[in-house]
DNA sequence: ACCGATTCAATTGCATGCAATTTATTTGAG
DNA sequence: CTCAAATAAATTGCATGCAATTGAATCGGT
C-alpha cells in the first residue's frame, strides 16, 4: 500500500472528528439562538445544571477547557444574569460559579433540544450511543498519554 | 426516565465529539511543531498534497471551512513559502492555491505522523476505522439537513 | 512563624471558526 | 448587448481555544 495513503484526508480519524464536531455545532445554532446562548455557553450550562456551585477549575476539568477560555465565557454568562461568580470564602484562590434563578429556569427551555436534534439527524439511538461510547474510550486513552511537562 | 437525564453532559454525543476533537488536536501539537504547522494548517496541507492547484472554494468544500477562515490561514502558508496564491486567469473571482517546491517536500517530513499518533493512542486499527466510518455517516446525514437560507 | 513551591484565576497573544457584509467578477435573462 | 442576480474571495466583528505569563493566595517543609 502506498505510504502516502496514510496521509489522505479521508483516512484521518482526526479530520473526521474535527469536521463532524463543527458541523454538529452548526446544527445546534438555530436552537441555541432562541435561548440566547452560543454552543460553548450551552455546554457550560449543561455542566452547571448537573452540578451547581462549582469552582472554575472543576468546571474546566469537566469541560476540558482552561481558565483562558472559561474566564471570559463565564463573565459573559454572568452579564446575561444566568450565573454568579464569587471568590470561595474558604480558599480565596478559587472562584465559585453558581446558577441564578434565571439560570436554573433556562433549563426548562432547553429540555427539548436533544429530542429536536435527534429527530433532525435521524440516526438510531443505538448507533449514537455506540459512537459516543467509542469516542469516550478514545478520550480516556488520550488522557493517559503523558504530556510534555 | 428523568427527562433531565437527556441534558446530562455525558449523554451528549455533541460533547463527546467536541471534547475528543480538541484532545486529539492537542496530541498532534508536538509533532506538528517540528514541521512549523498548526493543526488547521496541517489539515490544509493534507488536502493540498492530495490535490494541488485548487481554488479556495474547492479547498473550503473539502475542509468544511469558509473563506473567512481560509483566507488568513492561506496567507500564513504563503508567508511560510509552502504555497502560492494566484487569481485564476479563466475566472478572476477565484484564487488558485498551489504548492511550492518546499510545500511538496514538506510531505516527506509528515509521512510518519499518522504512525506515531497511532502508536500513542493504542487503539486497534479496526476500531479507529469503524469510528471514522460512523462519523462520516453522521456527517453525510447532517449535510443533507436543509439549512435556514 | 517563615519562605519557597504550588495552586487557581486572570490576562496576554495568537490562531482559528463563522456569520454577515463588501468588493470584484461573471453569468444570464430579456 | 445590458444590467440585475449570482458567485468567489476578502473583510469585519465576535466568540472561542489554548500556550504562556502574571498575580494573589495557600501549602508545606523546616
Amino acid at each position: 500500500m502506498d505510504i502516502r495513503s496514510t496521509l489522505k484526508l479521508d483516512n484521518q480519524l482526526c479530520f473526521a472528528v474535527y469536521a463532524c464536531s463543527r458541523e454538529i455545532t452548526k446544527l445546534y445554532q438555530p436552537l441555541l439562538r432562541e435561548l440566547g446562548l452560543t454552543y460553548t455557553q450551552y455546554i457550560t450550562m449543561l455542566a452547571l445544571w448537573e452540578e451547581d456551585h462549582v469552582s472554575v477549575k472543576h468546571l474546566g476539568q469537566r469541560l476540558y477547557l482552561d481558565s483562558g477560555t472559561l474566564t471570559p465565557l463565564l463573565k459573559k454568562l454572568e452579564h446575561l444574569q444566568l450565573i454568579t461568580r464569587e471568590r470561595d470564602k474558604q480558599d480565596e484562590r478559587s472562584v465559585i460559579i453558581a446558577l441564578t434563578e434565571q439560570g436554573v429556569q433556562l433549563q426548562e427551555r432547553a429540555l427539548n433540544i436533544p429530542e429536536k436534534l435527534f429527530c433532525q439527524v435521524g440516526v438510531p439511538t443505538r448507533q449514537l450511543d455506540a459512537l459516543r461510547t467509542q469516542l469516550t474510550e478514545i478520550m480516556n486513552k488520550v488522557q493517559l498519554i503523558p504530556q510534555n511537562p
